[in-house]
DNA sequence: GTCAAAACTGTGACCGGTCACAGTTCTATC
DNA sequence: GATAGAACTGTGACCGGTCACAGTTTTGAC
């Protein structure tokens, strides 16, 4: 490997203001909004900097201002739910975009073990983003307390269980989703209807299940309600069992479309025609929804406004705002399942 | 919003030395490694460490050494097959997490419109990384040209078409995989076999095809091939236009698992029965195969040794190594499908 | 025509590390 | 016991920005 004539040291700002011949304050002024500097000054400076092809360097800058431009994106989840669930997949992607029309980048960090867990506590005490987007984390989340007492501005999605007002989040209305779901079921003439719950650690294992028994009342039966844990697998054993316990069963509420995917596998191997025999309504519209067959009736999560929304609060705490919650609003969408 | 009495000013490596009783360049050596240090100061600096609570400032170490620890996932597809197509999701955690053991970070880049393209292509000519982890780039992509003359180190997931020997590359044996896949459904028994390709600007819309054209040999018929994108809705315009075509076709290779599930469906639609009178072979074994019914016989790709790989030889690039390119094996998964 | 305020510009200190180098001590060798 | 070298330590310069402040020019009011 030969040296290449690249080997040109990158331009800094003294190599800009030379050339545009005025002071480095000029110039950083010019980068930073341009305010109180002359027409001219200014026309000099953007010249020198398209000749030069310069570009601040972040590492400077974040250590004169003591920002670093960047918001972690933190995943606690345990492994399995990660890939089976593609929710997370659209949050990220679009908190990548809402950072990037701000110039400000998006770090990803994963505290699947406990190993991983300290370390990424280490990386967030330690300073290194701006702020953290925390993502469905489940009670009594160690990291969470340590964020709490680091102080590291933070939004979370999805109600912190035992956190509810430390932390601003941005969430959907779970109890009034789930109402919406059952209703529906029930608007439908399902008389036997079984919930396949999120886990009770989580803000939508627990809530989904709240609205669902407040939305049946009286006709509630605790005998047709099986825990999952988001995953397809689970949505399927948890099927499974519910069939076993109740052969009448005429509809199925699951906490996430891959339970309801799962759970459709069980019914269709079991006989039973959807939605003639059993209906089944999911929650989240993920991608998922569209691949079952039949298409799955579901609750939509409005996930770009959900990340566009998790940026913008935490963009304002990191600028010393005062933090709030916000809550959006789901959406029935109705397909072939119900 | 009153004052937290946390308003402590982080220690810096000043405080540390001073608590030690010893010089900066000595802490220094002690993070770095810790040679060249005697034990006693060793110890002092390691125990006035964890008595301030002293993290190193990324920025300033950036600055410093002209690294910034972290490197770019960036992602060029367009939206639509991001979300639909669960394979990234597995490589970008593999990737953090082998980032992570490293004490590397992962910025998320995504370049899918014109405008994020050219913020792209700034940010990483500016140097904010130290390399750049390129997933699935299409043929004559504008960024890859730009990457290659910034000359920031990268790594590419698929041989970028017409850039084979450029750049260091983790890819799959595309051709001989695609033939173990044919293979697979002549060996059952299969006579008129049908393709679904993924775009021909993409290392793997070119050469699944090759390999499977390789396998027929006399018995291909360009007849049997349709093109897709890889996404769900393409295999399912892809499959009605084959079965139109061809209503005798016995079987069908999908180049995504995401086309052979769009498949399925249509194929179901159309009474036919899967394997009994079509068989689907997919590719990539992403957790979509296991959602379709039946459950999917598909090619399966190591995502795990993939995201490994590609973070191994990044890192090797970075610091001054040779570049080489690795490839992988896949494996026949063989499920209900066939 | 004076003077104050507004508009603009340049300078030096500083952010918190790393690194080269010079200086010191310790060990081993002849 | 002189001396070379290894092992260890401290110091000042530097990375490339920002910021406060001081200095200069322009503007407008009286």
């Amino acid at each position: 490997m030969e040296t290449t004539p690249t080997t040109k040291r990158k331009p800094t700002i003294r190599d800009v203001a030379a050339a545009a011949g005025v002071s480095r304050g000029t110039v950083s002024r010019v980068i930073n909004g341009g305010h109180w500097v002359s027409p001219d000054a200014k026309a000099a400076v953007d010249q020198a900097i398209k000749t030069t092809g310069y570009h601040a360097n972040a590492a400077a800058r974040s250590l004169a201002t003591g920002r670093s431009n960047s918001v972690a994106f933190l995943l606690t989840e345990p492994q399995h739910l990660l890939f089976a669930d593609p929710t997370f997949s659209l949050l990220l992607r679009g908190a990548a975009q809402e950072l990037a029309q701000r110039h400000m980048t998006l770090v990803l960090l994963v505290a699947g073990t406990p190993e991983e867990h300290i370390n990424v506590a280490q990386y967030l005490g330690a300073g290194h983003v701006d702020g953290v987007l925390l993502i469905s984390s489940h009670e009594s989340d160690p990291l969470l307390e340590s964020l709490l007492s680091t102080g590291v501005p933070t939004v979370a999605c999805g109600i912190p269980l035992g956190h509810a007002s430390d932390i601003p989040t941005v969430s959907v209305d779970e109890i009034a989703s789930a109402r919406t779901a059952t209703r529906h079921l029930v608007e439908r003439g399902n008389q036997r209807i079984g919930m396949i719950t999120g886990p009770a650690d989580t803000p939508g294992g627990r809530y989904r299940l709240v609205g669902f028994r407040d939305e049946l009342g009286d006709s509630f039966d605790p005998n047709l309600v099986e825990p999952g844990d988001y995953s397809m697998a689970s949505g399927a054993s948890a099927m499974a069992a519910l069939l076993e316990r109740a052969p009448d069963i005429d509809a199925v509420f699951a906490a996430s479309d891959s339970m309801a995917a799962g759970a459709v596998g069980v019914l269709r191997k079991a006989g039973k025609r959807i939605p003639e025999d059993v209906s089944v309504i999911g929650f989240d519209d993920s991608g998922l929804a569209l691949t079952v067959e039949p298409p799955l009736t579901t609750m939509r999560q409005p996930f770009e406004q959900i990340s566009a929304e998790m940026v913008g609060l935490l963009l304002h705490v990191i600028e010393g705002g005062t933090s709030k919650s916000v809550t959006l609003p789901t959406s029935l969408v109705v397909r072939d399942s119900t």
